[in-house]
DNA sequence: TCAATGCAAGAGCACTGCTCTCATTTCGGC
DNA sequence: GCCGAAATGAGAGCAGTGCTCTTGCATTGA
């Protein structure tokens, strides 16, 4: 039997994460305000504190979800290419599905990848929720290297005790090689996304989706290929 | 002959810059506060507002001053490097200043690069100063081109408009090819840099500058060859 | 010398996160 | 069903914020 108030009380966290996060895309993060969620809910502001200890629990929260939102996108994306092994095709879809939540979603985008709230630092919960869209990207690389597309760049020293911890810790079988490569295209897909979002692209490009078209085009290569050109040249010669 | 009155206001202002960068680097922008300053320097909150009449433009302010002092520490960088037709060189030079810089000066750094303070739309006076960094790097692609690393990739044609017209807005002598190159590269180091910077590496590598240096090794592989891989290899055979 | 201007201070407004107290409502054991 | 304990909500209040307005004083240029 579910008592009155444990469903009030599940009822009314929704409530407030419901507006928080209206508020949240509607001003961004910095402006939310635990008052006015309390106002549009019809309570006093002290009552809030009753579900979320403070704003940065209740930012946290928003967090999590977002970045499960996110992963789901992004899982969705690399799904819906039936082609298993067109791995070019899957690529490009879980690119274009972070750019394109991060357009429909600038607010949540911002508040996961954007300037770290002061005074706030990510608590344990947040890292399993934050590596869910990457996931997608990691199952790639091990699959494109497991239907035979070994890279075999070379790759820094100073990586390789990384990358090997990042193998055992995360159990993911994939060599040193295309471990760089994927990070890599990650780092520039976001890079571009950011660039697009925080708008350091206004004056310069007209047409930002062209360009992260050309990134996203630039790395499938890289990633394709088995390795990249100045080894080719001098493998094919 | 400068009056007393004119003295006093051009210390004044200096004086609350000089504050503001101190409580900047401290502790963020968000936190920024002109009553915390006002207090520093013995004087009323209002007469604040004698010298900057809000808040936004102290920071618009700052933007344009640590944009400056960005793009001052990538020109060293770059013409650091003697031998000016080793572009590899001054591409790892730039790209590593551009990161150390930010390093340096993380409260900086996420002041441009990261989250838009909402509300706060960037005044004309900041597209100068915010474009300096890239200037250099601009200038290296057209250096390059200019002897004879030419590009050969296949180049969107949704692009070509946006290229052309860069081109003469800002009479910037290159071709679609090795824009492109160069602005995916761009790209890969700022993502690279706010990954690091933002915590996005915290649980998964331990070095970050060594991943960074794998991201810069590669793009300037991509912009040094003609072609990328797959291009290339069809040429070469 | 004197009016005009620049400037600093102080009070005040509306807002924020957060804490504390106090009354009310619900719950679980008897 | 009763009663103490726990959960909950309201309200006042604290310390802080950006910003405005008035008021008095100091400097300036004619």
């Amino acid at each position: 039997m579910v008592g009155i108030r444990e469903r009030a009380r599940a009822e009314h966290t929704a409530d407030i994460v419901r507006l928080a996060r209206e508020q949240l895309e509607r001003d961004g993060a910095a402006s939310l305000s635990l008052r006015a969620i309390a106002r549009d809910l019809g309570m006093a502001s002290s009552a809030i504190y009753r579900y979320f200890t403070s704003r940065d629990e209740l930012l946290t929260r928003l967090i999590i979800d977002s970045y499960d939102r996110l992963g789901e996108a992004v899982e969705h994306a690399d799904l819906a290419v039936k082609r298993r092994k067109d791995f070019r095709g899957r690529w490009r879809a879980m690119a274009h599905a972070i750019r394109s939540w991060a357009i429909a979603n600038p607010a949540e985008h911002s508040l996961l990848f954007g300037t770290p709230v002061p005074g706030y630092t990510a608590p344990q919960d947040t890292i399993g929720p934050a590596s869910r869209y990457t996931l997608v990207l990691i199952a790639l690389i091990v699959e494109m290297e497991a239907a035979g597309h070994a890279a075999t760049d070379k790759v820094p020293a100073s990586l390789r005790r990384d990358y090997a911890l990042f193998r055992s810790r995360f159990g993911v079988p994939a060599s040193d090689q295309m471990l760089m490569k994927g990070m890599a295209a990650w780092a520039s897909v976001m890079g571009a996304i950011n660039l697009e979002l925080f708008g350091h692209l206004n004056n310069v490009i007209d047409t930002p989706g062209a360009l992260f078209e050309a990134v996203v085009e630039l790395h499938g290569h890289q990633l394709i290929s088995g390795t990249s050109s100045t080894l080719q040249t001098s493998k094919t010669v």
